[in-house]
DNA sequence: ATACATGCAAAGAATTTGCAGCTTG
DNA sequence: CAAGCTGCAAATTCTTTGCATGTAT
């Protein structure tokens, strides 16, 4: 656990945003100025694989990442890209009936619109 | 609709995989040995943008395109990375439910060892 | 000390794009 | 003939990696 590792954990930890690499880049940049862009790539990678957080690949742009791995559904934003977490309770469940054998781990996005562009849209 | 895009479409109707664009065009070039990789990633794109095909962006390498666009589930075998189509019947009802709102599009993935890599597996 | 992580910059993989010429309707 | 598509190659975008140096235990 370095010091750069810790600062990359604190910054997702502090955003309620889902961020890509390069804003977590850019976010640890401004309070370590020597962190290099690998670095966070490589943290954020390592992680990811020791099950600490999650990957969220996005139609459009770069993955993004989240804070925490446990399974859980994404609502997307078509229009404004906000992108918000839903529990997804029974899924899981649902389809290891179905398919007769254990669910590792899902990714689940749904494609909306959000509240504030639909209402913005209507006018 | 031009011949590349003929030939692209039929390809993807003949595969019972879900083809990368690279693969794609290995088979298209195949037949049509003029064909350019940049007029397949375009085809693939303008057809997805007109909701002709799906595309499926997958943990590890390039995006895979699936020749329906009509929502479903995917099942992912982590270890040799075989990908099947899975109906989701109930999940678009449940979460408009939740969310209160239309669900224009989703992806499920769901991770998991095949029938297959679970047996070899166990030995 | 020793093993691993970093910073840097260059390489890599996947995809997109500018443009001149060709096709299609 | 006009609009749009193609082939080509160069450009972009996102991510990974080799290596010398630095850091944590």
């Amino acid at each position: 656990m370095t010091r750069q590792r810790r600062l990359i954990l604190e910054l997702m930890q502090q955003s309620p945003r889902h961020m890509t690499a390069d804003e977590i880049f850019a976010k640890a940049r401004a309070q370590m100025p020597s962190i290099a862009r690998g670095t966070v790539y490589r943290n954020l990678k390592l992680m990811e694989q020791a099950g600490e957080i999650g990957r969220l690949e996005m139609p459009d742009g770069p993955d993004r990442f989240d804070k925490t791995a446990a399974c859980h559904g994404h609502l997307y934003c078509d229009q404004c890209g906000e992108l918000q977490d839903i529990p997804v309770v029974g899924l899981v469940r649902e389809i290891e009936g179905a398919i007769g054998t254990e669910v590792r781990s899902y990714q689940l996005t749904i494609h909306y619109l959000c509240p504030n562009c639909r209402q913005h849209n209507s006018h």
